[in-house]
DNA sequence: TTACATCACTGAACCGGTTTAGATCGATGG
DNA sequence: CCATCGATCTAAACCGGTTCAGTGATGTAA
């Protein structure tokens, strides 16, 4: 046990001989204290072992030096999403250097999403959150402005909004595999997208569709909401089809590896009878066999980008639209020409 | 943009016609308040819409509502590792019904642990904090304690802790994926295990030897850092032996998929050529080929108890030890009677 | 020499709650 | 009839910072 009383600003001030006041000055680095005045406080600081009270401090400057992230997807879909943690540990690169600290905050089926914003902000537990996982039409970018607190959102909404958004084209990356896959001379590929009512489900839905069109190839879209269970109900539909694709390009890792294990039950072998492309690159993904061919985001970059987007968005910046660099296709063992036996 | 002037406790007194006391005293239900008297405080209130302001609360009666867990291991491992995502969840199922808040912090390889846990204390930013992959003479138990916040570990430390500890008996699921291979035929198994460092890795393999000894069974141990990496390079080292394991059972699903697909690349089948258990029984394993056999524990049930163990903690209660149900095995088809041909 | 800035600093109010010491008042009891 | 008591309520101190108006002292220009 430490000695319970930690000194205060007004130890330091009278050991120091000076005004809280004054002492408070010299910490903030403010104008008006003399020189000697400030190192003199600050080795009195140093030398008790003084720091200031957070609690005090975020009470009478009316902030929470606190974000939030509210994760309102279920826990087995984020427990099998390799993007949060490595989202989050970018967040925190940010973070951690700037004196924040991430509230996490999950709003699972039972607990409704609307509740759980009003309830951080009521308690002004935060300064702003990051909102991810953007729906169409989302109702959280009204509800979050209404709140009164900053946000950043990952993606472009659909609907107008307030804040700073910052977004990776994945389209880009879909269309790095569709045309990966065209230029093996398939021309029948289907794509296993994400829930539609998620907008990067339908973006990539979307690229997907569009890269088939310009390379003129047959293209099927199966719309599954991230799950393994459905990645591999989509790849079972798919296989079931009368004239099968000969490419699955699927907008998760996760679901990939589902739908390869789904092939290999019915004896296919891929990438001979069926190529298969994953999104995410996990480190996972490398080790299977054969290994995975998937587009590769940047997603620790894009926590620490977001991270900085909305610390600035509390400081009163004005919102902007940040595009991060676009994802790239590594290729590997799961995607080869196409069988025309 | 709401009005930025919330109603403040003085409003509601003003309005209710009582002192600021009488209005803190009804709130938070103690006695002295005449009942009448109450219910038109608390009519106010709901009308004008005050709630108190946590940021207020928090500096007068010196707590942060708020509870951290730093998560010590490297973004990629944990993104592959589903374990803290349920976890989480089963940490908010609690705090969400508590009006507490999860501070997460990511203490990755630059940023060192220590430093951490002391930033969050220095600020008193939470309450207590949950400790997770305990080590061997964990140092964080001393530096927590001495540091003044309340703690629960999840494990029993092998040194001296005034905390509580909330544990699940990992060793019983290794003890079950042994007798399940051994009752197959298996009498050559080996162990993929996690860092000997970690308690849980340590007592999973001293489990596995003392279930192998037991059935009279060749075992051996390889030790990984619980990547998926690590556990391909281990799977490798296995089967280039000169007498290669019928067996493999795995510290986590992550290095068992790795290790699925390394055997899988050799040539081999399993189960026909090598057998293999996971641990974490994850929703992907059941999709692979073949559908992975794994110890299934409770990530999610152990959050919530770890987290009530954690508010009992903070409000003074006497450590104990507290043990979760044991694991269960999912027998699925990546085991099966060795080949002895 | 006077007027006026400027600099360094103090004292007090303030953020919005909690908590404690005491005031008031009707009821009880001897 | 007066002392005592408990219930109800108020006023003020307190948590530990930030911030602002104002005070002296010093320097500079007219």
């Amino acid at each position: 046990m430490t000695n319970e009383t930690r000194p205060t600003i007004a130890d330091v001030a009278r050991r120091a001989g000076v005004s809280k006041g004054l002492v408070s000055f010299a910490l903030n680095g403010r104008a008006g204290v003399a020189p000697d005045t400030r190192d003199r406080i600050l080795s009195v600081a140093a030398e008790m072992g003084w720091s200031p009270s957070l609690r005090a401090r975020s009470l009478s400057v009316g902030r929470a030096f606190a974000c939030g992230l509210v994760i309102g997807r279920s826990p087995d879909v984020i427990a099998a999403d390799p993007f949060f943690p490595s989202f989050i540990a970018g967040v925190e690169d940010e973070f951690s250097v700037s004196g924040q600290v991430l509230v996490l905050a999950a709003a699972t089926p039972g607990r409704h999403e609307e509740e759980t914003y009003r309830g951080l902000a009521a308690d002004r537990r935060v300064d702003g959150v990051i909102l991810s996982d953007l729906r169409a039409g989302d109702p959280r970018i009204d509800l979050v402005a209404s709140l009164g607190i900053a946000a950043v959102t990952l993606g472009v909404p659909d609907v107008d909004s307030p804040f700073t958004s910052v977004s990776v084209d994945d389209g880009a990356g879909i269309r790095l595999a569709v045309d990966h896959l065209a230029d093996l001379g398939h021309t029948d590929i289907a794509h296993v997208a994400g829930p539609f009512a998620m907008l990067h489900g339908r973006h990539r839905a979307a690229a997907f569709e569009a890269a088939a069109r310009a390379r003129g190839i047959h293209a099927r879209v199966v719309e599954t909401d991230f799950s393994a269970a459905d990645g591999a109900r989509a790849t079972t539909a798919l296989l079931d089809a009368d004239v099968p694709p000969t490419a699955i390009v699927y907008s998760n890792d996760n679901m990939a590896i589902a739908g390869l294990g789904t092939a290999q039950r019915r004896g296919l072998s891929v990438p001979r009878d069926l190529s298969i492309t994953g999104f995410d690159d996990t480190e996972l993904g490398r080790h299977l066999f054969p290994a995975l061919t998937s587009v590769s985001t940047d997603a620790r970059g894009w926590g620490a980008v977001a991270a900085r987007a909305l610390l600035q968005a509390i400081a009163g910046a004005e919102p902007e639209a940040l595009v991060l660099a676009d994802p790239a296709l590594r290729v590997r063992d799961s995607t080869a020409a196409p069988n025309r036996s």
